[in-house]
DNA sequence: CATGAATGAGCGTTCATTCAT
DNA sequence: AATGAATGAACGCTCATTCAT
């Protein structure tokens, strides 16, 4: 299909971009979007700016390689959950494994985050519209077995996923104490907004 | 009081400095705002570069009027509501309230969220954080008497806020037509996360 | 002679001309030459800094206009001294009251000096040749009465001339108590430098 | 002692580093102090703007440099004297030198001159009053001698001092063929100021 | 005469990107 | 494959000067 989709690159290059990638993810994280310049993802990782641009053809390239490598990782991680007897139940669980993911990535979250919304707006909508579309066939599906609200599950879908960027940042701002607390809380808050009232069974 | 807060401004220097207000929203919800530059601004405007200099102390500066201006209109439009029956119906007329000022003002709403969460200085937080506040009390109060839910206001406060600064791209991405639906679902979504279950009465 | 070299001005025109001149020497005295820009003359005088391009034609003919009063005025005060019975008691009389007037107008000769050589050299070797001719003249007929020493008087003259632009700078690092004491000291530097020595006469 | 002061620089940027401190130098000579900017130093060195900025932190911090390299090796120029045999004698030895020294470096101590009243940092005023200082000691232990006249030693060095600053420009306005006797003269004028006078031994 | 709004050239500085080595 | 010297465009900002009022 896509023949010229992967350029075939050697392990060295493999290397040299992954380690470009997790510079990326603690610079972002330790100055922000808009102080991450090449020459302090190059300190980083301890090689030359110029190096980076032999790497990744700009700047823009290289934000939208590390974008894709942090959500690839996550999807991974929030892939294998355990099996949940309701639809509510999966929610929740997915939910406060996401908060889990985040407390414990914290420097790739707060990355993620950032480009996401700092990026000069490319065509990011795909995988970001890749993750809501699965949302809202989960909440469909949830849906039908009367188990969820009957509301707009793309519109449920876009805010959850927005509330999600900004978890990295209500975490940071409270003490490691209350994160799981947090995780307790904020969870609760979208089971409900889309939980089927209790009463809605009679 | 402040007798010199206020450096007396002239009629043309008034307008002048509205029209670069206006121009610097316009530039910032067309380009984002890491891409908003003097430039662009005095192009948007038709006037030199150096006038903004010349109006404005500093770019920082810029923003922050750019950001009281915005918040001033908010605050006044949000101000005068019908008067509610209770909580849920209060927080629901605000918030229909609001997304219908979001669209109604796109481009100040897109530029407020991006300079709320781009801009430098923390001197914001104040605001910020007074908005949320005023939230926080409004759900205590609703709690208390048993109209919201027990969850944890402060929680929910900074998802709402959060997710309020989403509406205005999520506005953009939808036909007009859908606007007053959107607004609907957006806003039963949260009230549903916090309102008491039907069957809590009992 | 030089018919066009005096524009004929009003008597209004005069007066702030010589308003702005005034503005000058404090604003130089005050902030620094380089730190001297038309809007800080403008604030000394209370007026607007266009004015000040509307009266002198460039800010080095402002410059240049300021140094010649500056000059002209400490040319004045100089001329009148007593009559002196010899040329080393007239070199010493002349050098005492000369720091004397420094103490007196320390903003005008703190200014003289700063216009003198930080001023984008113009043609003001004129001026500044005149002084020292006249000082070459008066040291050259000491000599011819064997009363200074047998020295180059235009190597004198350019070393005096030069130090007198250091003596504000000097004093105003000094508390106002020693004022006396370094003039004195200072003005018998220069006396014993070009005075015959005492054993000359035998 | 500072092991970290010497940011380890390598044979290239050592020498694009002198080059810039040598175009600055003539720079400043041609131009003036205030004249010299980024832009004509890049111009004289044949290179861009921007790499002055490259290889040093700020203007500032060129000017620095520059006025170091420069009082270096004055240092190290007037450091090898002859032994002298009395006070007055080393006086006219050094003086000598360094108008020596001024005609074989027009630029370098043209320069020196306009950075050291200039530029804008006091961190300066350590080395400006070590030259001072020593100047002081020296002509008090003269003094103790009885080999200098009986003045105020620091008006003397503040006064020499400043007048050392004005040699390369008399130098300039005079043709090469009467240096040496400028010399002479300039160097005498200073001896005759503070030593002893000749009947004072009787 | 005088204002002050406006311009435009120039400033020092940053930074992604290129390229000789 | 990697360096780091070098560029050039763009940035925010300053300021003498112009000009409509």
């Amino acid at each position: 299909m896509q023949p010229n989709k992967e350029p075939k690159r050697s392990f060295i290059e493999e290397s040299r971009r992954a380690q470009i990638v997790e510079a990326t993810i603690a610079a972002i994280a330790e100055h922000g979007y808009t102080a991450t310049t090449f020459t302090r993802i190059a300190r980083h990782a301890a090689i030359s700016a110029g190096l980076i641009s032999y790497h990744f053809e700009s700047k823009e390239d290289l934000m939208n390689v590390t974008l894709g490598t942090i959500e690839r990782r996550l999807d991974t991680a929030m892939g294998d959950g355990p099996e949940p007897d309701s639809y509510p139940q999966a929610l929740k669980s997915m939910l406060t494994r996401y908060v889990a993911y985040c407390t414990e990535h914290k420097q790739e979250m707060s990355a993620l985050a950032q480009i996401r919304q700092q990026a000069p707006h490319p065509s990011r909508a795909g995988r970001d519209g890749a993750d809501a579309d699965e949302l809202v066939q989960f909440i469909s599906e949830g849906q039908s077995y009367g188990q969820f609200r009957d509301a707009d599950p793309a519109v449920f879908a876009s805010v959850l996923t927005n509330a999600m960027g900004h978890v990295p940042r209500e975490l940071e701002r409270r003490p490691e104490a209350e994160h799981e607390e947090f995780a307790s809380q904020w969870s609760a808050l979208f089971v409900n907004a889309i939980s089927a009232s209790e009463g809605d069974g009679s």
